[in-house]
DNA sequence: TAAAATCCTTACACGCACTGTAAGTGGTCT
DNA sequence: AGACCACTTACAGTGCGTGTAAGGATTTTA
């Protein structure tokens, strides 16, 4: 069942979304202590956030970077203001999808299972710049086609990028490839760092590995 | 470089559209034949079709319903009629977005750069009821999960899919497979669809693969 | 500048998943 | 009942990913 979770000030909007989506079939939740939503949210995880921009506390805008600079939800902005500003200004801050008040009932329910739909199959998705990494099979999704990683290159590509632009320590990379930092022969790291790298060579990618000596690893843009 | 198709009757627009576009770094095709729509737009698989609803010879709904049933060109409709019936009628046939006439510039590129990022590396999927399948690597998305099928099961489903509900004779699917009909013994096929069967049969697939005696294959949704 | 430490590259052999072959079972049509 | 086709299962061969090992390259330290 896909969860979505409801952010919205005025108490008596949030109750109607909130039933007529669980009448739809979908697993709601509020979320009401407005100083701390990209936390629950973050914490949550839901399959869509219905995010209004008007709130007491933070705007909708700054919540929304926040959301979509630490994870992937999906994000469907409730805006009251009719603008093109407005809409703008979502896009850009990475709104997938935008309402304005006063909606029809048809009309959001559409948007949602758009939305909800539109994500299907990238809930385990990472994204970086100009690509997307499937953390299922570790396939690789970039520039319209797509490779299939093995799973050890997968699995440091997938870690480097959990810490994207910081050093992730050597331990850490073990730990996520052989489940252990007991000590694996660090040789074998090395060994599996450069055919990932020899991999990305060969593809269009616009990051590359940095190593910090005595540290670790650390995915930066390329020059 | 990402490539745009036009359809678009008033050829003012059109231009207008082309030159816009083309400024932006897109490599754009008008399509003039309106008789020929589809077709055309199947031959050249751009990476977004601009597709007009109002046509002199068929409506846009029709020429999006058909290419949507026949791959996965992301559609973005315009329209000048900013009527929500429109919208509806245009999300359930499958569009992407659509947009108002007379639109203004920025907010048309932002619809545009939206659509194309939300397919990028979707350009080689291939959608189901409830999955996708990426033909590159045979990635299968289904309900939030990834698997990734042996490339002999891949290359049977992706060709069943191409031909949804039609039964697929037996040298196709070898053809797909070996890239050749020559006489591979058929059992070799055999023993791969039994285990393609057996891998749809552990994930929750809307889909099995039904037998047409002396024929070959045909997918259908579960009764 | 030489030695030490760290990082990187390459070659090789092992193991596992996928594959085709083959033999045998089960169902369907005449 | 017999012929035909569809299905299942077991088995051995192959190829890719893997860790090991040895040695080269680069940076740091004395």
């Amino acid at each position: 069942m896909k969860h979505i979770a409801i952010v919205e000030d005025e108490k008596m909007v949030a109750a109607e979304l909130c039933a007529m989506l669980q009448k739809e079939g979908y697993q709601v939740t509020c979320i009401e202590d407005f100083s701390r939503v990209t936390e629950e949210v973050l914490a949550i995880l839901p399959d869509l956030l219905l995010l209004d921009i008007n709130l007491p506390e933070k705007s909708g805008f700054v919540i929304c970077r926040e959301i979509k600079s630490r994870s992937a939800v999906p994000v469907l902005i409730l805006t009251s203001r009719d603008q093109f500003k407005d809409e703008i200004a979502a896009l850009e801050l990475g709104a997938d999808e935008f309402i304005t008040k006063p909606y029809r009932k048809e009309r959001l329910l559409l948007r949602i299972a758009n939305v909800l739909k539109r994500y299907e199959g990238r809930n385990n998705m990472l994204e970086g710049p100009g690509f997307l990494l499937d953390r299922g099979t570790y396939t690789l999704f970039i520039d319209g086609t797509s490779v299939l990683l093995p799973k050890n290159q997968g699995k440091i590509l997938e870690t480097l990028m959990l810490d994207f632009g910081n050093v992730v320590p050597k331990e850490k990379l073990c730990e996520a490839v052989w489940g252990t930092s007991e000590f694996i022969d660090e040789n074998a790291l090395q060994v599996n760092l450069t055919r990932l790298k020899k991999t990305m060579a060969s593809l269009p990618m616009k990051i590359a590995i940095a190593s910090e000596r005595g540290v670790g690893y650390r995915l930066e843009e390329k020059p």
